[in-house]
DNA sequence: ACGCGATCCGAGAGCGCTCTCGCCCGTGGC
DNA sequence: GCCACGGGCGAGAGCGCTCTCGGATCGCGT
């Protein structure tokens, strides 16, 4: 390994410009109250000497880190059989290094990581973060506030109601539902079914109320309990051909599902969408568009969300340092539109 | 905002606990030469003020981050519709966090983002680097080197032969491509085609180079050239059809090239496995088991790929410290053996 | 010419930690 | 009973930076 050669500090770029530490720290913090002269000569010095602070050092009187952490708490893979975990990720490190700040990855799997995490945010280590797939009853958020990071759910908290500002970017799961299940009806459906995905996170609840909005009164054995995987899918969607065989119509409550839905139909005969019309969510590529046949679906623009988050998190960051009590002026929720994908199989 | 409560220093666990600085900066970090009453009673001090210390002080002299980037080199959203990037992350994550590592996600789409990660990783923010998905040409491992980054790579880089001491993790690309033809070959196949992946990845040129150790002297015919999407699958599928319509098994480069294929072939009305048998490859869930028929493929362990990026390089790390040619020793390259996944379709 | 702001810059303290060095004290050899 | 020795602990310097504060410098009005 090449010992590396120590890295100019400060010192030496004052040295060599000829000024002070602080004048070379006003200029590399582009503080203005130097003249050009000078900060152009210090401005060639950094060039020379290849100068590049040192952030350790910076962090320690500033007190700020420049990084956030991203928490996805997924105990099952199941998610991470999914692009939209990638997906939301691309938005949140394109708007944070656009800003200058890292992102710090942490992966949780069970309440064990849960508390090292918890030890880890408030060892002061980043300046907020930004919280994924969240499940009921999960501890971290408790730890996340006692922490006092400033934070953004990605996703509907479940216990939204009860705490007030909870910052948290989701999309409109239960319109984008109610436009899926119109859609259905459109056609001409009249015996519309709906798959919910696993019903301890929000995610799944607000997708069935949304079905719930439009089919008012339908037959409560058209509701047929998931848990976002295939396989959940294809017992759904056995349970509702059995209680339901007249159905014509299901909405699944994500595309995973959904495919398990169509295997069952297609093992059952059912012709898609002929016989029985589908409509998915999430429009989960690769898979909406390789199901037999391609599926319609409802799409949310994942990436921007991700972005989203980040630039709420890191506007709360300078709000906060400007001291002031921030309960006020900023949408603490933002929730964003879904359209409908229109494919072969409804 | 809550404003935070200044946290303890070293300083106040001292003096709590009645001892100097040093003594309890021994004991927080494990050094020995501290009598155990002493020892218990600023651990005591530690826990009761809820001490946790500061990491930008402690770099600040130790020259030590505990910090790890992992950088995945993807121009295209391609590698990020795929669960496999999460997986790799999930074992890399695994790992870093049992050795109190943070994991720093650099994520570039095109050159721009390579020099600024350059910048970054000259920087001295991290200790060391995973890098993933590195295209041929790529700018980043010359930057890299330059700042003296201990890295490993994920998957082979196409200079390996080049420099000496690479270390890299790769499955056996070649070997599973080779078991997945004789596969084929098993199943009374004897016109075996091949789509390959993007050819400036070595991971496609290593599973054509697989798939020619098996079919030797092919009709050049039976290979067409793909980009491991489903699109490319389904051209490259065309292509062969058309050149050689008396084929009877296609090996397909990746699992989203083996769908698009089977689309294709169910388009011209050939049965998959009766007329053309199928493999895929990377048995990448949930494409793999949701196409029609399921797929037959070749899988990869990559989470604990992952993990053993990440051993390798803290393993260097240690190494460097030690401050040796670390030249010997270390197995700089390690391939993973793959297996072959049998399902409906070949 | 002289004084008075305003502007620009440097000196120096200090962020919280690690680590070297040397002091102190207890022990053992003679 | 004296001195050499060694293990346990504290004092203090210093990591590289920011930021306050006061001094130097300049321009301007009179």
């Amino acid at each position: 390994m090449t010992d590396t050669v120590p890295r100019p500090t400060l010192e030496a770029v004052a040295a060599r410009a000829g000024v002070s530490r602080a004048t070379v720290s006003r200029v590399v913090n582009g503080s203005d109250g130097v003249r050009e002269r000078l900060a152009e000569r210090v401005r060639r010095a950094v060039e020379e000497l290849g100068y590049v602070p040192n952030q350790a050092a910076r962090s320690l009187v500033t007190k700020r880190h420049d990084a956030i952490a991203v928490i996805v708490a997924e105990p099952e893979t199941r998610v991470f059989a999914d692009p939209f975990f990638a997906r939301q990720l691309r938005g949140i490190s394109k708007e944070l290094t656009a800003h200058d700040n890292q992102l710090v990855l942490l992966l949780t799997e069970d309440r064990d990581d849960h508390a090292r995490v918890g030890r880890y945010l408030a060892g002061g280590h980043v300046d907020g973060a930004l919280v994924f797939s969240l499940h009921i009853d999960d501890p971290l958020p408790g730890l996340i506030q006692r922490a006092g990071l400033p934070t953004v759910y990605g996703g509907r908290p479940d216990w939204n109601g009860g705490r007030r500002g909870v910052a948290y970017v989701d999309s409109d799961n239960r319109g984008g539902a109610r436009d899926a299940v119109r859609h259905l009806l459109g056609l001409g459906r009249g015996r519309v079914a709906h798959i919910t995905g696993a019903l301890d996170q929000t995610a799944a609840l607000d997708r069935l109320d949304g079905f719930r909005d439009v089919m008012v009164d339908a037959d409560p054995r058209l509701v047929a309990e998931g848990d976002f995987t295939p396989a959940g899918g294809e017992r759904a969607m056995r349970r509702l051909l059995d209680s339901c065989p007249g159905l014509d119509a299901v909405f699944a409550g994500n595309d995973l599902m959904a495919a398990g839905a169509l295997r069952v139909l297609r093992e059952h005969g059912r012709r898609v969408p002929d016989d029985v019309a589908v409509v998915g969510f999430d429009d989960m590529l690769p898979i909406a568009e390789q199901t037999e046949p391609p599926l319609t679906t409802v799409r949310q623009d994942i990436e921007e969300m991700g972005r989203l988050m980040a630039r709420l998190l890191l506007r709360d960051l300078d709000g906060t340092t400007a001291s002031d009590e921030n309960a006020d002026g900023a949408p603490s929720a933002v929730i964003f539109p879904t359209t409908l994908v229109r494919r072969a199989s409804a």
